[in-house]
This record gives structure tokens, C-alpha cells and sequence, in this order.
RNA sequence: GCACCCGUAGCUCAGCUGGAUAGAGCAUCUGGCUUCGAACCAGAGGGUCGGGAGUUCGAAUCUCUCCGGGUGCGCCA
């Protein structure tokens, strides 16, 4: 709908400028925008092609904006009337015909309405990947709901969309997994233990013990670490990632692919990739990075407190490409860190031929995005295509008090158990009414007070309300007939204001996705979705005793129905596009004393 | 000390990459169900858009600088 003024918009300045008027050679290139104003006497939408024009024309706004409406080629003709107004706004009213006939493109997509065609790209979606050492927490949750409304957002502007879950299998967090599970797998055959401090104490490591005792018996039991350390990682990270999936199948969240860190050393890829960085010249080795000799720390800095531990090594030149330092790959003991293994894993993401890759990270992990883009550009790789979403740190509160969660004290606070007492669609939903990079308060006691009227209840509403009314109409023997029946004469029924601004509205929908699939912000598309809702109750409300959508009125009930069916299959396309649910019932809660 | 994020109504947050009179939900107050769903709607109050300067036809939005809050700055992962 809004291409029937860009059009006009583009083919009229093309004209202007073969007829001299404009010196512009590419008017074009100019970044001139379409909106629809917020206040509806400025028409359906305003232009501001005659101010952004000015400056290289060097004529004042309104004598372009006059030139404009004189010389306007219609392209499509669905344009009523241009108005100048302001400094120099071109405001565009649509024909009646062009805005109803919305309705017949939104039903024709149906439930994919909103959805773009495919786009031919690849997108890698890398989110979760939560250590395989224990369950996903509540630390985890906002970046699960995010990623996952990332990917299908991603997939619903038509890319081909990969879900990925880096696996961290490899490594000292591992290991102490393995050594914890041997502890309590010989517990069950009665010896005693006691755990050391950085062990984990929590009690699911108590059924991976138990686990890999029904598997293999009794066979590592006074055997060396050495012979049996392998076997336990394999065996606990085995069942954690059984069981974060299944928690993330709660949370409605599914993964394509897990890619597991250990192979990548294993088939000494990691050990590769320092060969190539050092055949390109990419790396020193030093005892500690180039112009961080007398850098000030804060005291209290992770850094300065493990400057013992830090003996050199080699070094790559992440600092060449914006990092604030060079960062060790290689310690002195040849090992490898885990950057040098998420390098090589990013090398293979590229590998795969992925035209965007998105990371969803933590903000705790905010130091990794210069590195890792530096990385990249040292491999020779196009380090823009790699995108990340920071989720903010989310703060959990009880009874107003701040609750530390904490693996080692194993007061962990499970993403399953939240979701049992919230629901998963109240919970996605308090994640994603907000854009990732803000940190937010988690008031547990509030959410659970919360759960009955949390705003997705609205939400679902709408689209139950909508189902209501056809399935009503339907009743009355005057079921929806569908698109044939629906002809321009049929739908001329449709002339209020309302019916008008939400027709407009959804005709946006494709482009408030592919708008929030280009910034990775899925949130806009739930606020499109309060509004046309709003828009709906509003309008419904207004008109119950006049103009009604089941009337006598044979054609204008089928246009006023086709209406609602336009809104309905809107919110469903649009809630799938955020994995929210659409239900078609809904019975309201206990009303409180 | 350095880097990044945030600061908009009492609270939680939007604000479409610079547009016309800054919005929504919650909370407070007033009103609305004999007929398509009241988990709804209509209305009211509530704002130095953290402060200041700059860029221009035009700034919540861009730049700079302060103030306040957060997170990083590890040869843990």
C-alpha cells in the first residue's frame, strides 16, 4: 500500500528531472521517507522528499513540494489527493479502493501474511549454548526467548535460517563436571567424599553420577583419573544436554544443529588455526601483550587478581583490528584457550558460507565482540558479517531483594522451574517487550502475582476475539464466504475511519519485519502487534450498537468479517513470527474479591 | 583509569535509524455490559525526554562534554 506513494513518489522526480526542473541527477539516491503521520488529518502518508531535496537543489521545500503535486505521476492511481503542509510535507490520500483492497492481499497470504519471500541469504543464529556442566538457569532465559524470536523473525523475512548451540565440552569447567561425578558415582558404592571448593555441589550431579553408574557399573571405581575422567565428561555432558533440550522444548525453543567444541580440538582444528594465524603473520610471542607493560588496572579487576597465573605465550594481533589489547591463544605450555577454540569455531561459521552471523551473547561476554571480529579480519574474513545481540544482565529479585544465583553454591535457579510457575508465553513475553540491550529487573514476586494479567493475556485476547466474531457470524447463517466473494464493490462497505487505519496498519506488517529482522529487534514487532489490537478493541467497542459486523447487511457483514479475518490472521502470522500462541478461546480468570 | 550498554509519565518500557501536538501498559480517579467475548473500551491527571553545548528548515533520535546506574577489561569457559 505504501508502495503506491514511494512509486509515484520515485517515478515523479524521474519525470521532473528528464523535464529539467530538477538538477538532481540520481533523485533516487536521495533518502527520502514514506511514514504514515501520527496525526490522520495529515492523510495516509507523508513524504519528506521536498525537504531532504532542498539542500542539493538549492530551492526552498514548499516551491519543490508544489513542483511535485504539479508534475505528480500516479503510477498506480490509487492516489486521491496530495496536500503540502508545514515546511514542506507532501501528505498523500489514498483512494478508497487501494486502501480496502489491503484486505485482499492480507487473506490471499493468510497466516503467513507479513512473511517475505525467500531471500536467498544464509543466517547462522547461534543462541543459549549454556555450559553442558549443569541446567539451563534462570540467567539463560532472556537470551533462550530472544534468540529463538530472532530466528524465526530472521526466518519469517525469508532467510534461511540455521539455529546453532555452541557446546562447550572441552575444557577446565568440564573436567571439574567429570571429577564432581566421579565423587558422587563413588558415593553410591559407599565411599565417602567431600567435595573441594569449585566442585559442584548441586544434586543433579548426583543423577548423572547414578546414570553412569546403571551404564557402566562398577568398572571405574578405583581407577586413575586418567582412564576415567574422558568417560565422565562424555557421560554428564551427555545428559545435561539432554536435559537442557529438553527445557528448551518448554521454552518453545528448538535448535537445528549443536556444535560441540571438543571435536573442533580433537581433530585438531584448533592447532590449525594458531598455524594459520602465525603463517599470516598474525602472532609474537611474549610474555605478556605489546603495550600493556604498565597498564593500569583496577585493583579490584579480574585481571590484576590472576596476573600470577598469566606467564605469556603467544599472541595474536587483535589489537591491529579495534580489541584494546592483543589476546593470548597459546599459553607457555603450547595449550590453547577458549578464545583460540571459539575463534576456530567462528572460522567455521564462515566456513559454512553463512551471509549474516548472529550471535546472542550475554552482556558478561561483551569483551568477546572485538576480539572475535579481529579475529576474523586477521582469517581474511568480512568481519561485518558477524552481528551480535547483547542480552542485558537480568537482575533477579525477591522480596525486593537481589538473589545471586550461583553454580558453585548450587542455588541454581532452573529456566523449567520458571517456566512451570509463569508459563512460557508470559515469560518469552516479559523478554521480548523489551530491546536486548537494556538490563532488567526480574521481580519473582511480581511475576508470579503477574502471571494472570501479564499483557500477553491482552494479546491473545484480540486474536480470540477476532476468532469469536467469525465463528458467531457463522452461527447466524452468515458464515465468512471467503476471499471469491470478496469484490471492490463488496468491499466499499468498508468506510470508517477505523476500518481504514487498521487496513493501513496491517498493510506495514511486511515491512515491520523485515524492518526488525534487519536490526535484529524482535520487539517491534510485538508493539505492531499492541497497536492493531488496540485499533481492533477500540473500534469494536465504538461501534457495538451502531455499526455492527454481523448486520442484515448481507455484503457490508462480508466486508466487515473479512476485516476481522485480515486482523486475525495478521496477529496469528505476526505472534508466530515472536512463538507466541494464537489461541481461538480463552476462558477468563476468577475475578478477584 | 579504559571500553561498551542504559537514563523518556509515580512504576515498567516504546518512539519506525532526523520529522508535524513525545506514546503504550501498569498504578490512581471518573464513566461504560438486555444484543457480535468487559482478559475490553471511553475520559482525566501525570513530562526541564538526566544536565549543558553544538550540528540544521527541524533533535528524545546525530556529535561533544559533564552527572547518575550497570557490565566488562582472565593465560576461566
Amino acid at each position: 500500500m505504501k508502495h503506491f506513494v514511494t512509486d509515484a513518489v520515485q517515478a515523479t522526480l524521474a519525470a521532473l528531472h528528464q523535464q529539467g526542473v530538477l538538477k538532481t541527477s540520481a533523485p533516487r539516491a536521495v533518502g527520502f521517507s514514506v511514514d504514515p503521520p501520527k496525526n490522520a488529518a495529515h492523510g495516509d502518508f507523508a513524504c519528506n522528499v521536498a525537504m531532504v531535496l532542498a539542500k542539493v537543489e538549492g530551492q526552498p521545500p514548499r516551491k519543490l513540494a508544489e513542483a511535485i503535486v504539479a508534475g505528480l505521476v500516479d503510477v498506480h492511481g490509487a492516489i486521491d489527493k496530495v496536500d503540502i503542509a508545514g515546511p514542506g510535507f507532501l501528505n498523500f490520500t489514498l483512494s478508497a479502493r487501494a486502501v480496502t483492497g489491503v484486505v485482499r492481499t492480507v487473506l490471499a497470504a493468510g497466516e503467513t501474511w507479513g512473511r517475505s519471500p525467500s531471500s536467498g541469504k544464509r543466517v547462522l543464529v547461534e543462541y543459549v549454548s549454556a555450559n553442558p556442566t549443569g541446567p539451563v538457569h534462570i540467567g539463560h532465559a532472556r537470551g533462550t526467548f530472544v534468540g529463538d524470536a530472532l530466528a524465526r523473525l530472521l526466518s519469517a523475512a525469508g532467510h534461511d535460517v540455521v539455529r546453532e548451540f555452541y557446546v562447550n565440552d572441552w575444557g577446565k569447567q568440564v573436567e571439574t563436571l567429570g571429577r564432581t561425578i566421579h565423587k558422587r558415582y563413588r558415593e553410591l558404592f559407599g565411599q565417602q567424599v567431600t567435595l573441594v571448593d569449585g566442585e559442584y555441589p548441586a544434586e543433579y550431579v548426583k543423577d548423572l553420577a547414578r546414570a553412569w553408574k546403571d551404564e557402566d557399573g562398577a568398572c571405574w571405581l578405583d581407577q586413575p583419573e586418567a582412564l576415567w575422567l574422558e568417560r565422565a565428561i562424555e557421560v554428564g555432558v551427555r545428559e545435561n544436554v539432554t536435559a537442557i533440550k529438553r527445557t528448551l522444548a518448554l521454552a518453545g525453543a528448538q535448535h537445528d544443529t549443536f556444535f560441540s567444541e571438543s571435536t573442533l580440538h580433537k581433530a585438531g582444528r584448533v592447532r590449525a588455526i594458531v598455524d594459520t594465524y602465525r603463517a599470516r603473520g598474525a602472532t609474537y610471542d611474549a610474555d605478556v601483550a605489546r603495550g600493556t607493560e604498565d597498564k593500569v588496572r583496577r585493583d579490584e579487576s579480574k585481571a590484576a587478581q590472576f596476573e600470577d597465573r598469566q606467564k605469556g605465550g603467544t599472541f595474536l594481533l587483535t589489537a591491529d583490528h579495534g580489541d584494546d589489547e592483543d589476546r593470548i591463544i597459546l599459553r607457555r605450555d603450547g595449550t590453547p584457550v577458549y578464545l583460540t577454540a571459539d575463534l576456530t569455531y567462528h572460522h567455521d561459521k564462515f566456513e559454512r558460507g553463512f551471509d549474516r552471523i548472529v550471535d546472542v551473547f550475554g552482556a558478561d561476554h561483551a569483551g568477546h565482540v572485538p576480539r572475535l571480529k579481529a579475529g576474523m579480519t586477521l582469517l581474511g574474513h568480512d568481519a561485518k558479517k558477524l552481528e551480535f545481540v547483547l542480552v542485558q544482565i537480568v537482575r533477579l529479585v525477591r522480596d525486593g531483594q537481589e538473589v545471586k544465583v550461583s553454580k558453585r553454591k548450587g542455588t541454581v535457579f532452573e529456566l523449567a522451574d520458571l517456566i512451570d510457575e509463569v508459563g512460557a508465553d508470559p515469560c518469552r513475553f516479559i523478554f521480548l517487550m523489551k530491546t536486548a540491550n537494556a538490563q532488567i529487573d526480574f521481580d519473582l514476586d511480581i511475576v508470579q502475582k503477574k502471571a494472570n494479567d501479564n499483557p500477553v493475556y491482552t494479546f491473545q485476547y484480540g486474536h480470540a476475539r477476532c476468532a469469536s466474531i467469525l465463528k458467531k457470524a457463522a452461527e447466524q447463517g452468515q458464515p465468512f464466504a471467503g476471499l471469491d466473494a470478496l469484490t471492490p464493490a463488496v468491499l466499499d462497505a468498508l468506510m470508517l475511519p477505523e476500518e481504514r487505519a487498521m487496513l493501513k496498519k496491517m498493510s506495514l506488517l511486511p515491512e515491520v519485519v523485515a524492518n526488525a529482522a534487519d536490526t535484529l529487534e524482535p520487539h517491534r514487532v510485538l508493539y505492531f502487534c499492541q497497536e492493531l489490537i488496540a485499533e481492533f478493541h477500540s473500534y469494536f467497542t465504538k461501534y457495538k450498537r451502531t455499526e455492527r459486523v454481523i448486520t442484515d447487511d448481507r455484503d457490508k457483514t462480508q466486508a466487515r468479517l473479512a476485516l476481522v479475518a485480515a486482523v486475525k490472521a495478521t496477529l496469528k502470522s505476526a505472534f508466530a513470527i515472536l512463538g507466541v500462541d494464537a489461541p481461538d478461546h480463552m476462558t477468563a480468570p476468577e475475578e478477584d474479591a
